[in-house]
DNA sequence: TCTGGGGTCCTAGGACCC
DNA sequence: TCTGGGGTCCTAGGACCC
């Protein structure tokens, strides 16, 4: 069994406001201002928020139209996801300069076990210093950083110091830390479980710890209950891995109206099943599941999935299984909101040949780079250079080499 | 002006096999 | 022969996270 840790040297870094962070980058004038990110459409919501706009009680994952009665002259920026991908695998590799025991959890933070990071730069304290600090120089962006001696305690950590902030918490000062907490702190308590806890008295960190685990198990079932138990008492045996094979991979829109046409929500399937495919191949794996999502009007969703007789990463193949999923509904004209398409049961494998070779996938590859190409330059500056800023998607095999 | 998009994990029920 | 239990795979839904 794994040994208690005598130091906080697991470290969560956790980039501040990420996405707005980046934009304001090139928009030093916007600075000190109440700013979001979010798509300018009807039906999108802030995924991120300056925390200038978060005074005025803006925050992410809230409907943009909410936050524009919140704060009127909140300054609205479109999402470049590119870009924070770029600021991402940046900031990760200044990580992986600390140590390679880094464990990426998102788009803008991991866990760094830099216990053996020791000797070269000192207490975790000292790395954490130095880690914002070549953060800063290195991309301009700050961030907050929480030390413990267990993963959990460290994200908590991390969320306290937040923005701009270190917060240590020494191993023996763990539960001092953690009980006075709400339990909505807790890694895995929501609203929903967070409410069903409070109705049996349940408010902080502290009385979760006291409750007795039988009692717990009724309350959010045996898996979850084990969790949040050993998480209360400052228990946390999970190690810092670096690599996490990746078990399913998505694309979903959400409609700007809502749609009745089975014909145009076909056609949106197949969009994502070659958007999916193509993801596929890039990762060099193979899906054993694919599954659709729809949600309807009321905001109720449903999935159907279908396991596949040979996995594959061809476009037309999860087409061909999406449509008939979403064939085998009981859809008569229902108003949809959302489509979805899911690849699961990913393996290791290249299915890349076949699409090649497929001319109507290829087609719609070379189309998708045309909307690509548009979206990024402008309908008029769509040119051979553009597109040829894509390299490797158009390549013929039979004339390659 | 209700509620994005990309994921993970858990549960529960049924099929199927031994 | 009228009734058991364990294990695994599959599917659908839901909570939760950023």
């Amino acid at each position: 069994m794994t040994h208690e840790r005598s130091e906080a040297s697991i470290l969560h870094i956790d980039l501040d406001a990420f996405f707005a962070s980046v934009e304001l980058l090139d928009k030093p004038e916007l600075r000190g201002q109440p700013a979001v990110v979010a798509s300018p459409t009807g039906r999108s919501v802030v995924t991120s928020a300056t925390y200038e706009a978060r005074r005025f009680g803006i925050h992410s994952a809230q409907p943009l139209a909410q936050a524009q009665r919140l704060c009127p002259h909140v300054i609205v920026l479109p999402p470049h996801m590119e870009l924070y991908r770029e600021a991402s695998r940046r900031v990760m590799a200044i990580f992986r300069d600390i140590t390679p025991l880094v464990e990426q959890l998102s788009i803008d933070e991991a866990f760094l076990d830099v216990a053996g990071a020791r000797h070269l730069f000192g207490s975790p304290a000292e790395i954490a210093a130095l880690v914002r600090a070549r953060v800063r120089a290195g991309t301009g962006l700050t961030c907050s950083v929480g030390a413990a001696s267990t993963k959990f305690v460290a994200k908590v950590a991390s969320q306290r110091a937040k923005p701009n902030g270190v917060l240590v918490i020494e191993p023996h000062l763990t539960l001092d830390f953690l009980h006075p907490l709400p339990v909505g702190a807790l890694w895995g308590v929501g609203g929903v479980t967070g409410e069903h806890l409070r109705t049996f008295g349940v408010k902080t960190i502290g009385d979760l710890a006291e409750l007795p685990l039988g009692t717990l198990q009724r309350a959010v079932g045996d898996a979850s209950a084990r969790a949040l138990h050993e998480l209360a008492h400052g228990r946390d045996l999970r190690l810092v891995t670096p690599e996490r094979d990746e078990k399913s991979i998505s694309n979903e829109v959400t409609f700007e109206y809502d749609v009745a046409d089975a014909e145009i929500i076909r056609r949106q399937l197949l969009q994502l099943s070659l958007k999916v495919g193509a993801r596929l191949r890039t990762a060099h794996l193979v899906a054993r599941t694919v599954g659709i999502k729809l949600r309807w009007d009321d905001f109720r969703t449903i999935t159907r999935s279908r396991t596949l007789g040979e996995p594959t990463s061809v476009g037309r193949q999860i087409y061909t299984e999406a449509a008939a999923a979403f064939d085998e509904l009981k859809f008569a004209g229902r108003r949809v909101r959302l489509v979805g398409v899911r690849a699961g049961n990913l393996v290791a494998g290249d299915g890349a040949s076949a699409a090649l070779w497929d001319p109507y996938e290829r087609w719609r590859e070379a189309e998708n780079v045309m909307d690509d190409a548009i979206r990024r330059f402008g309908p008029h500056t769509v040119t051979a250079a553009a597109l040829m800023k894509k390299p490797g998607r158009m390549v013929d095999p039979r004339t390659e080499g």
